[in-house]
DNA sequence: AGCACGCCGACT
DNA sequence: GTCGGCGTGCTC
């Protein structure tokens, strides 16, 4: 005899790492049950969950009830829904976190349904109201008792082969024009404003914190999000003179034309051509596509995807944000007109859903974006590819954390298809998994038409006892013969701000954050200490708050010394800065790219941003300044950054008809002796050698765990009960806990222990037993995070 | 993460 | 006497 109700496992939008039973009626559950959405009440709350599965038994006491089911079916394909269950089981994460992420924010998308054509005689109700065509779900809604019971009945309908359903945005598109807030007063007055504001009006205060440090305008949207105020402390500021809003210019339409001047489709050099074949005739797998910058990976991607798209598949491909640029995007949309929907976190809501659903009915069959991207919800993907994929930004550092370029190689096992990842500068688990055999090696051992690479030189620091010139004579030197010579040229200083501290120079008192305990970086606009940690900030003080002195030195270099020392040393010189602060909202770096490719400018400066893959062929010298900040980073994974820095900096000089000279900024030549040659192998023979002595990565899996709290006894207190008595394999290592390198964060003291193995399997069998022993030891005000294959153990 | 319950300081 | 501070604990 059947039972009245089914039991199912709900996962709730929250960071608990478990699911809820509740109960259903069986006339609301239908069908297809798995990935739906459903509302259910929850403490006092009422939420929006996912069916993440039917349970066991009703067995618990007391189960409440689903209060409504929202899907017939699950708004994401079955093998992002296959993903999502990997990815939460795999990086020990919230469920309903990780379905958060591969799931649309919903509002604005509404479900169609039509007749497949297969009849369906004795069909229940809503048969007799569905043709052919589309017809909204709601619009069958008058009919029925609820919608749950329509939900289910339509699934039922589905699951047996007589509806097919589509998802499509709810309304019209409304063009609505997106407004500017552009500042009205010079920015040290803004943050002077906003320091007398911050008690009384905490909104207004962070609004006009944010608009003393960007250069020109930002989005209204952006702004308020990044301040968490409301529209009204806005037009507070505006009558007070503070700022004015006006309506931005229409995005300009990628001009196709102008993006790609000079780039004409030329046919394929042998590498590219071998590449390309062995990426067409597979039916699966992955392949390291390694190839020097300028050697046309991105034309074997296209054409690897134009070949899936002839038969009669789709694409994702997954960019890292900052380098999903107008001239990318134009150069995919031109080589597939109408086929690209780009998912960027700078579009508006009505533009992502309208995005996502395209990519949902087939309308457009190729997706670009960065990291979440992975998620895109394509029903016959035929081809993955993975750009840069060393790029750290790939994984997510706060929960649901994951790593977008490893789910991108499950998901071309879960669909069995191709799967490519492509780099300069391979990270050295992509690298270990093709020398092992498990993934294919393409490689792309030169650049396209024969082109030379970049001549690399060390410039020596300048040496001085106070205050050295940020940039030394030798480089100075060379922007000027560059400049004479008509060339651009690409300043990197891997450094926000003016300089790391600013020190009292009778006391030697340096501020620190409340919060993170660490110094803040002095920033010059708007004369202010930052936490770049936190966001905390402080007007710098005049008179030093420790002997009343008045009298401050700055001590070392950031990007905006520079520019300042530049304007003094080659006033003759253009220089445009882009960094965190000039870019503050995604795609903000667009406008500066595209000026600086109009040659509106001679130098561009900036922080790492100015590295990642934009053509420039009027670059002809490339300066990075300070490498051996990026060395002494105290990190594991520290020289495999810097040497990607170097040879993704030195890859942006040349690539026009002049070739390029590159001048590296160190103490330590030897210490870049493979970024210099742009010798991935001879970074490889320095590099591997202590990975393996360390059992890291290629040569074992990391797991880190991190315990955090506002109560430093109590966070190692917690980690030490949280260890005592752990049984551990004899496969894993499993170092003690010690205070992490960012010993205090945001307010919160942390200790961190590392796990690693050669045997995965083992290393993930730990991670539910350290939670266990966790939540045993019932710590209050500390916090576990458990991070799966980390990029950073700060 | 929310959200409420709970037990101690300064307000009408 | 209450209002509210956020410490603590729970959510089927
Ligand atoms: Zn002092
Ligand atoms: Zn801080």
């Amino acid at each position: 005899m059947p039972e009245p109700v089914t039991a199912v496992e709900v996962a709730v939008p929250r960071p608990v790492w478990r699911t809820y039973t509740y109960l259903m009626p069986r006339e609301m559950a239908g069908g297809t049950l798995e990935g739906c959405r459903v509302e259910v009440p929850f403490g006092r709350e009422r939420l929006r969950g996912w069916i993440w599965d039917r349970a066991k038994a009703p067995s618990g006491i007391d189960l409440k009830y689903v209060e409504s089911r929202l899907d017939s079916v699950p708004l994401v394909p079955p093998s992002v829904l296959a993903l999502v269950r990997w990815a939460a089981d795999y990086y020990a994460a919230p469920p309903g976190m990780m379905l958060a992420s591969a799931f649309p924010a919903a509002s604005g998308i509404r479900m169609s349904v039509r007749a497949t054509g297969r009849p369906a005689p004795d069909g229940p109700p809503p048969m007799g109201l569905i043709g052919s065509s589309f017809v909204p779900v709601d619009d069958l809604l008058p009919g029925f008792p609820s919608r749950s019971i329509l939900m289910s009945q339509l699934s039922e309908l589905e699951a047996a082969g007589h509806l097919e359903s589509r998802f499509e945005p709810a309304r019209r598109r409304v063009d609505r024009q997106s407004l500017m807030v552009v500042p009205a007063l010079p920015p040290d007055e803004l943050a002077g404003m906003a320091v007398r504001l911050r008690r009384r009006a905490r909104a207004q205060a962070s609004i006009l914190e944010i608009l003393s440090r960007s250069s020109e305008r930002v989005l209204l949207g952006s702004l308020l999000r990044e301040a968490d105020a409301s529209r009204a402390s806005l037009e507070a500021l505006v009558k007070a003179g503070a700022a004015t809003i006006r309506p931005a210019e229409p995005a300009a339409a990628p001009d196709s034309a102008g993006l790609l001047a000079g780039r004409v489709v030329e046919s394929l050099e042998p590498g590219q051509d071998e590449a390309l074949d062995r990426i067409s005739r597979a039916d699966g797998g992955v392949f390291l596509l390694h190839g020097v910058t300028g050697s046309g990976k991105t034309e074997v991607y296209l054409r690897a995807i134009a070949d899936s798209i002839s038969k009669g598949r789709q694409a994702v491909v997954l960019v890292p944000e900052i380098s999903l640029t107008p001239q990318l995007m134009a150069r995919f949309e031109s080589r597939f007109p109408g086929r690209v929907a780009v998912m960027h976190s700078a579009l508006s809501p009505s533009e992502r859903t309208r995005a996502w659903c395209d990519l949902s009915s087939g309308e457009r069959s190729i997706a670009i974006g960065p990291r979440s991207a992975v998620f895109a919800p394509l029903r016959r993907v035929g081809m993955i590819i993975v750009d840069e994929e060393h790029d750290p930004s790939y994984k997510q550092q706060e929960l649901p954390r994951y790593n977008a370029r490893d789910l991108a190689v499950i998901r071309g096992s879960v669909e069995g298809v191709p799967v490519v990842l492509g780099s300069a500068t391979p990270s050295l688990e992509s690298w270990g998994n093709a020398s092992s055999g498990r993934y294919g090696l393409l490689t792309l051992p030169s650049r396209i038409g024969s082109r030379p690479m970049p001549e690399v030189r060390a410039a020596v620091p300048p040496r001085s006892d106070c205050e050295p010139p940020p940039v030394p004579a030798e480089m100075v030197e060379e922007l000027a013969k560059n400049h004479e010579a008509g060339g651009q040229a690409i300043l990197l200083l891997n450094r926000r701000g003016f300089s790391p501290s600013r020190i009292c120079r009778s006391c030697g008192r340096r501020e620190t954050c409340p919060d993170c305990g660490i110094s803040p970086t002095f920033h010059s606009r708007g004369g202010i200490l930052r936490c770049h940690h936190c966001g905390w900030w402080i007007k710098a003080p005049v008179r030093c708050p420790g002997c009343g002195g008045g009298s401050f030195r700055t001590d070392g270099p950031g990007v905006q010394k520079v520019e300042a020392f530049l304007a003094k040393a080659l006033p003759g010189l253009r220089v445009m800065r882009m960094d965190r602060d000039t870019v503050s909202s995604p795609g903000a770096n667009w406008e500066i790219l595209a000026r600086f490719a109009r040659r509106e400018a001679d130098v561009l400066l900036g922080t790492q941003m100015v590295a990642k893959g934009h053509d420039f062929p009027g670059v002809t010298l490339v300066g990075i300044l300070a490498a051996d900040l990026a060395l002494a980073f105290p990190d594991f994974r520290a020289s495999e950054r810097a040497f990607q820095l170097v040879m993704q900096a030195a890859g942006r000089a040349g690539r026009g008809e002049i070739p390029g000279r590159v001048l590296v900024e160190t103490s330590d030549p030897n210490a870049f002796a493979a970024a210099m040659a742009q010798d991935y192998a001879s970074f490889l023979a320095s590099e591997l050698p202590v990975r393996k002595l360390l059992g890291y990565p290629p040569f074992g899996h990391l797991v880190r765990f991190v315990w955090s709290g506002p109560d430093e006894r109590r966070v190692a207190e917690s980690a030490r009960r949280t260890m005592a008595g752990l049984e551990v394999e004899p496969a894993v290592r499993f170092l003690p806990p010690a205070p992490a390198i960012l010993q205090r964060l945001r307010g919160r003291w942390r200790y961190s222990a590392l796990a690693r193995s050669a045997r995965r399997p083992a290393l993930r069998r730990l991670i539910p037993s350290v939670r266990d022993s966790f939540e045993k030891t019932s710590p209050k005000g500390v916090q576990l995070d458990v991070d799966v294959d980390p990029v950073d153990l700060l």
